[in-house]
DNA sequence: ATAAATCTGATTGTTTTAGTCAAGTATTTT
DNA sequence: AAAATACTTGACTAAAACAATCAGATTTAT
């Protein structure tokens, strides 16, 4: 699993965007920098992966800046971590080198699988909205059924060194 | 939240000393880097740690080797990850330069501390012992609710730098 | 035109991680 | 006693990931 400042920064912008865009202005990098302590041209390199991941839109030029691509309820804390890091990962399989047995799998290999779904199904199931109520309690979520998780938690691609 | 090889090795470690060792006798790095294709040295390192959280204990010698300090059923891949891992975290306030105000928190860091929380709670219900019974569900765990979480979710400590 | 913004590519420095190495100690076997 | 086995320890290195920056280009409101 990654979970890197990437991450954080890119939940804390979107949070931001929600809590100060107000009536169709859109926000700018600038201003989230000054209220988030976030670099700009860190920011910047950010909201490149948060405009390829859809979640938000933005307008060039003077008054310029970001909106949501999306209401805040719909756009939940994978939505952010997927956009900005590489897919959540937790399984080690497919291109290890050592540790994973190619072709049989390993004994660990349903702890870890089960531990990213675990992992999934708490970012799935907060949405920036949530972050931004405080009355909402994130430690006791509905959370939605193993089933229903749409194998997101993928593995990833990387091509084995053979040494 | 840190998630490496050191804590994928650490588990498969303990998980092949429970299955494999047998009737009194230790077992030895030597089997256990054959099996689990780890190396030995790091093996080595590991173990340190492993013994130094008290997991593991250890035989010198012709016949030596590594036991469990106790029962699989008692030791929970918090555990382990722990030994071996520096703490878990996923709040990033208290040392951080930049995206978490100093003094007031920031808006989300209630966010990770529950995702920190989440996370844990799998990890501690998770012993060894399940993880070698097959039968088991991974996926669907009676979790400690919050409020006995020790909050064993530490945060990191680190020197700031100033810059 | 000018300034305010986003956009883009590339690059850098630092930290963490993974893994190694060499030397030492305890214990058993021969 | 010697040799072999296996843990123990400290230090070290290479490679990868991460965090962050920079320079320049583009769009657009005024
Ligand atoms: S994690 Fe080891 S085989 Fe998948
Ligand atoms: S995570 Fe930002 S203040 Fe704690």
């Amino acid at each position: 699993m990654r979970l890197t400042s990437k991450g954080r920064y890119g939940v804390s912008a979107i949070v931001d965007i929600n809590n100060h865009g107000k009536e169709g202005k859109p926000v700018t990098l600038a201003a989230i920098s000054e209220r988030q302590f976030i670099s700009l041209s860190y920011l910047e390199q950010l909201f490149r992966s948060l405009r390829a991941g859809g979640l938000v839109r933005s307008v060039r030029g003077p008054g310029g800046g970001y909106f949501l691509a999306r209401p805040a309820s719909e756009i939940t804390i994978a939505n952010v971590i997927q956009a900005v890091n590489e897919p959540i990962r937790t399984t080690l399989c497919e291109n290890a080198v050592r540790g994973c047995h190619r072709g049989k799998r390993c004994d660990t290999h349903e702890l870890w699988d089960a531990m990213g779904k675990h992992i999934y199904r708490f970012l799935d199931a907060v949405s920036i909205e949530m972050v931004c109520q405080k009355e909402v309690d994130l430690n006791n979520l509905e959370l939605k059924p193993v089933e229903d998780i749409v194998t997101e938690v993928r593995m990833e691609q990387k091509i084995a060194k053979v040494s």
